[in-house]
DNA sequence: TGCCTTCACTTGCCTAGGCAAGTGAAAGGT
DNA sequence: ACCTTTCACTTGCCTAGGCAAGTGAAGGCA
């Protein structure tokens, strides 16, 4: 199958299928995410996910640091998706009262609008392409699979 | 008329749980495995994926629009990437004799001996992400899983 | 044969995002 | 009190990649 492997084989066969399979996720998935997204609301599927955090947090308000954390971004990316959130009135920033390196965002009700708006379109591709083609038992199983790798990957990039 | 959340339910808590941790797999991995490959060989982990997957084909040859399938790329991308391997003389291209249409894409022995040289520390760092992290029953249901979804996604791409 | 359509691929234009350097606020040391 | 260090965040510069338009080859049909 695969040249280079076959002469220092790290991955069996089985670990190339999966392997396989989930780079055909990573690299495809958002790629069909952001072309709905765009088409239908004109936002990624990064952005639409700051929006979804965000107004998921008491007073629909975060720190920049923590937003960026779990919504799995570097602070310069997040920093420039405010910038255009901002400039679209979907968001507010005002230091932290409480300690002035903090920034804290807040989502503005215009920006709330949009995430319920553009929210039923996106769940509905989401649930098509992730969870309806399987079982309720594969499932759980994926889930268990991708929260172990989601929690390396984090400490990785956190580490790292 | 009818609500938005009952013509589109949201997620449940267990659908929740299984999306964001498939979310933090597709932003973040892609991201840790960029940064590896970056920092150790110069190239993306796509570009990775455009090597290895031109290595494993006959006379490592392909032409561009299946290698632009299998690796889940759009033309242009690959276009480009094809750009920057032709400058570092990693590829070659020709007009396919068959039909003037189609370019054929083949590794040089240099692009090969990149391939080569990159590969131990990229695939040590795929099973310490995505392997060591799950035993072979998880491991055997991601696959499952991943696959489904995989397929359902290519589908998504290609159709809409 | 000539023309129109349909491919496969490339190019141009524009935005997103990574990294490294810069700014400004707090904490620690003396 | 001062200076240094360490934060949180922003800015600048550069490259990757998406989309739409352009190029050139092959097939269809008169």
């Amino acid at each position: 199958m695969m040249k280079v492997m076959d002469a220092q084989p790290w991955l069996d066969d089985e670990q190339q299928d999966l392997w396989q399979a989930l780079l055909t996720v990573v690299i495809a998935l958002p790629a069909a995410l952001d072309r709905q997204l765009q088409r239908e609301a004109g936002i990624s599927n990064f952005e639409y996910g700051v929006l979804a955090r965000l107004s998921m947090a008491d007073e629909a308000t975060m720190r920049l640091s923590d937003l960026a954390r779990v919504c799995d971004s570097t602070q310069p990316r997040l920093s420039k998706v405010m910038d255009r959130f901002e400039a679209r009135d979907w968001v507010a920033r005002r230091p932290d009262p409480g300690d002035g390196r903090y920034t804290l965002a807040t989502l503005t009700d215009t920006g709330r609008q949009k995430l319920v708006e553009s929210a039923p379109e996106h769940v509905a591709q989401v649930k098509r392409l992730v969870f309806d083609p399987l079982t309720a038992a594969q499932r759980r199983h994926l889930g268990t699979a991708l929260t172990r790798i989601a929690a390396t990957v984090r400490r990785e990039l956190e580490g790292g």
